[in-house]
Formats: structure tokens, C-alpha cells, sequence
DNA sequence: GTTCAAATGAAACATTGTTTCATTTGCTTT
DNA sequence: AAAGCAAATGAAACAATGTTTCATTTGAAC
């Protein structure tokens, strides 16, 4: 789906600024950093309207934030949710690169009586192929 | 292990902002934001020290930091520590507890060839027994 | 094209992260 | 116990990030 598609399934405008967003987002094969994302966007990039794209984005659940610890959060399209959705993700140590790895295996996970799982993340961290 | 032996197993001065911060992860059987350190603490609490302290006891290996996402980040002591050492953690999406809920169950996670996991971390995000 | 609600971007403010440095504290040696 | 020294503290100040306000511009519906 394209990014014009994607804004208007959901209803809001499409602007310069959200468009180009979410086409840097669908040019990668990997979650992307803010860094990542405003390096793209070269002078079209404004800190407070970047902001408020990531928020509205967010919410509308075009993009997902994946957060793997307090010093990598990068972006996808919801498509390709790295984290949610049951899929596996890897983090390389080396080169800081976020890929899905395919499904969470649906087996026992042993959860205690009284707790309801919803949502089963799996991060394996280690090192990619680029860089092992 | 108190919080005075902590220290001095890893050779780094006991002072009294350092104790405070670990008797109050000691006391607790969950993890604990900065806020809620910061509560514990009173008037003891010194913004710069309470930032110092916590690169102190995380690069001394005495706590962990637990990073659920952008808005949950939290701390424990590591022998109870959530994240890493193979343990898994729950989340509860109404009161956002995290609990450790055991091993990760050690089985074939199919990691792609070229791939080489070192921690796994399995995540599970749902309703704990307080609050289902 | 006109209209109106929504988005923008500038300014300003809030919060959090971090460094610098004079003072204090904890620990070692005597 | 006292002295000496390196480490920790906390105040100040600065940097980076998050967020609101508001006048102006833009997108989309008519």
C-alpha cells in the first residue's frame, strides 16, 4: 500500500511532511531512528512537526515504535511491526540493526494461573550476519 | 545480600544516597520507576546524585534497567532482574506492574543461519491476577 | 474558487540529560 | 583518632528533548 493510501484509510490529510514520513519508512528494509528518518528528510525536516507526525502516526497505527532498550527506539510501518503482532525480532549488538525474524512459536509459555497473556514479544539479541 | 555488601563486592564507596537506593529496590518485590524511587526517597533525593547513581549502580552491575517502551522504564536489583538472564517478564496493561514469571523456556526459537542469539527476552504483555 | 477545520512552524516554556567545579565525604594510612 | 587523598556530592549552568500556544498556511469538501 502506498503512503497516500495509508492517510487516507485512515482519514487524515495527507501533508508534505506525514507523506514523506512514512515513504522513508517503506524504502527500508529495517526500523528506522528520528536520526535516521530526519537525516532523509534533509530541509523538509522541522523538529516540532516531526513530533507531532510521529504522534499522529502512532495513533493512527500507520507506524509503530519498537523500543528495545533507552538508547535504541526505532520506527516501522505497522505492516512490518517489528515488536507486536507475534513477531520474533532480533537485535544485533554490533551494528544496532532491529529485523523481524519471523512468528513467535505458539507453544506453553507457562504463564501462572491468574494471568491473561495478550501480546507475546520475543527479542533475541545477539549478532547479525553482516556483522558475525 | 544487603545493600552494604553490594557495594562492597564490587569496590565502590557506600554512601548514603547509594543504600537508600538500594534498600528501596530490596524492599520492593517489583520493579520501580524513578519515580517511584524518587517518592521513597524524601528528602534525600538530589537530582544530579539520583542521575549519577543510577550510571553507578548500572555499570557496577548492581541494578538492571528494564525497558517495557518509551513510557515504562523501570529498575531492580539484579539478582531479580526481568530483563536479561533468561528470564521472563510480564507487563500489566492496567497497572503496569512488571513481574518475572520464571525461565525463558530454553527451545529452538528457529533463528535464521547466520544468525547467533546471546539473550533472549520474552515479554508478555496482559492482565495480571490484581487486576483480571 | 470559497470556506473551514486541520496542520504548520515560530516562539516560548517544561522536563530531562549532562558537564563543570568548589565543597564535602568515605576510606586508607599512619 | 587524625591526616590525607581520591571519590562523591550538589549547585550552577548548559544541552537536548518534549510540549503548548498561537498566528499563518494548507488540504479537502462543497
Amino acid at each position: 500500500m502506498n503512503a497516500i493510501d495509508r492517510l487516507k484509510n485512515k482519514g487524515i490529510k495527507k501533508t508534505a511532511h506525514r507523506l514523506m514520513f512514512i515513504n522513508i519508512l517503506q524504502k527500508s528494509a529495517v526500523a528506522l531512528t528520528e536520526e535516521d528518518i530526519k537525516q532523509d528528510m534533509g530541509e523538509l525536516y522541522d523538529r516540532i512537526t516531526f513530533y507531532r507526525t510521529i504522534q499522529t502516526l502512532l495513533s493512527a497505527g500507520i507506524i509503530h515504535r519498537i523500543v528495545i532498550d533507552n538508547k535504541n527506539v526505532k520506527y516501522a510501518l505497522s505492516e512490518i511491526a517489528f515488536r507486536n503482532h507475534q513477531h520474533m525480532h532480533f537485535f544485533c549488538k554490533i551494528c544496532h540493526t532491529v529485523a523481524c525474524i519471523g512468528e513467535v512459536p505458539s507453544y506453553d509459555y507457562g504463564l501462572p494461573t491468574g494471568y491473561k497473556g495478550e501480546e507475546y514479544e520475543v527479542l533475541i539479541k545477539g549478532i547479525c550476519p553482516n556483522c558475525g
